[in-house]
DNA sequence: GGCATATTCAACCAAACGGTTGAGATTGCC
DNA sequence: GGCAATCTCAACCGTTTGGTTGAATATGCC
């Protein structure tokens, strides 16, 4: 409903819904969750998000943003450098919407380690 | 990349990627998270389901079969009935995903039913 | 059989998505 | 100044999405 490539700064005068909106389809692509999973373990210019991908910058640049509106990653420029950042706090509230759901125990390190691992052997 | 409206049986024969394309974009739509909201109360039929929205059937049929191919619900025919109930373990490696950039603390039911209220009020 | 009920199918449509390319803007450096 | 590097913009393109209608398919009931 609401254009993903349209919408305004994160989380500012929009509703729950809207916000939920903007995260689920943010993380709806594996090149996006991917760019997620590479942030967890550093901050990194657009260049270098962009590097290990078979697509174009402005592909890449294109995501980033679509990540950066749902609040997922703030962009900070320094110079010509644009610095991205993971935000997990917009995680939050999805988050909670789902664990609603049913009660899911709490997880460790090793399984998300072994969850990632499985995630980039099988996709290719 | 993957069609959404013609993925096969949830779960078989599916990457974990897959699995959380057809999750996430599931849940990246405001009537299909209303309509797993329903079901955490009840299991419905189609038809009851469809009522509260101002939108056809056929509609929120299509929405429940992308619901089914992506777990998040089961359906089964009893007559000319077709069953709907709520399906969480689905939820639950999107949700390992999600928790996993960042410790968000236990949820109670309270917390919920407050983001649930906020999220009907504010959506029309 | 005949008819209402429940649900999907098929064809269509406008809009959004995810990608491309080429042309800007800025910024840093010699 | 001149030039390379960094990143976005704008226009385009094929595919997917989310909705609509009208017909089709079962099923239940009298």
């Amino acid at each position: 409903m609401i254009p993903v490539d349209e919408l305004q700064e994160p989380g500012l005068n929009r509703t729950m819904s809207e916000r939920l909106d903007a995260v689920f389809s943010a993380l709806a692509d594996p090149t996006r969750r991917a760019i997620l999973s590479m942030l967890l373990e550093d901050d990194m210019a657009v260049t270098d998000v962009a590097a290990p991908f078979e697509m174009s910058l402005a592909a890449i640049s294109k995501h980033l943003g679509i990540l950066s509106r749902a609040g997922l990653i703030s962009q900070e420029q320094r110079g010509r450098v644009k610095w991205c950042k993971l935000e997990p706090d917009a995680l939050r509230d999805a988050s909670i919407w789902m664990q609603s759901f049913g009660q899911f125990e709490a997880v460790n390190l090793d399984a998300f380690e072994k969850f990632l691992a499985l995630e980039f052997r099988e996709d290719g």
